[in-house]
DNA sequence: TATTAGTCCACCGGGTTGGTGGGCTAGTAT
DNA sequence: ATACTAGCCCACCAACCCGGTGGACTAATA
């Protein structure tokens, strides 16, 4: 299951996405309109700024925008950075891969399911990006 | 992902469907084989019995079986039990449905996304069963 | 220079995860 | 009937994560 955190997220970008043209939006303003708490959105905002989804401008007329276009971020990439693996086993990991002990990989038939799983999602969210979310 | 439970679970549930014709099967013997922590194992196999998968006999000769032929319990039933959901968010579950408040979910594309992955995965894990899990 | 708005840090309660320990009880073989 | 066996049940544990809050600081801008 998606955390909050990462639901919050989702939401405040599907917002950024939408304004993406419109220069820098307050933190409050997303808090506002996506009913996110305020200062949890606040970590969440920047975190996703230090892994340079977002950028953001200070003083008057500041807030946060988009670094890259919509149609340039992919949904798999904001859901491994806020909420982590895709996949239901380590071991099946691309990007959080683990060994797993006392399951050679080879010859375990959980692991070969669970590839399968994993790359049928994948197929999906690693070809959707946040224009795809920028409903209403 | 998975918790480490639910893959215990899954290497016992295993086990256990390769001795489906030899009689009850001790506790500590599946622990000892699956290097799996007995008394960790020993609540997990008690709620998998109460879930009505396994069955147990005590005394002399007893221990753990499955109740039904490996073929006949789904991997998708496993993962609810002992897991939780399967969907990527509450909205979108089928056996833990919560409804998602500020995104009516008509019109919500990530729903609709979530919708897509949740159904993909779940034309794996409905179809298979511990039997697809009888390795080695 | 005043104001604005993001940045940073620390903390918090409550829940989950991954266990462990000990005693009780029911079934089984003898 | 008895002894033994093996599951049952309860309580507790440390460590971590989740969702969230409060307050001070700093950098940019008008």
């Amino acid at each position: 299951m998606l955390s909050k955190k990462s639901q919050y997220a989702f939401k405040a970008l599907s917002y950024l996405s939408q304004k993406f043209n419109d220069g820098p939006v307050l933190i409050s303003e997303i808090a506002r309109k996506k009913k996110i708490p305020l200062k949890f959105l606040e970590n969440i905002l920047l975190e996703l700024k230090k892994a340079d989804i977002l950028d953001s401008k200070k003083g008057k007329g500041g807030g946060y925008f988009l670094k890259k276009k919509p149609e340039q971020i992919k949904v798999a990439t904001i859901i491994r950075l806020v909420n982590g693996p895709i996949s239901m086993l380590p071991c099946v990991s691309l990007y959080f891969y683990e060994r797993c002990k006392n399951c050679n990989e080879k010859h375990c038939a959980l692991h070969d399911m669970m590839v399968e799983v994993r790359d049928a999602t994948l197929d999906i969210v690693e070809n959707r990006t946040l224009r795809d979310l920028m409903d209403e």
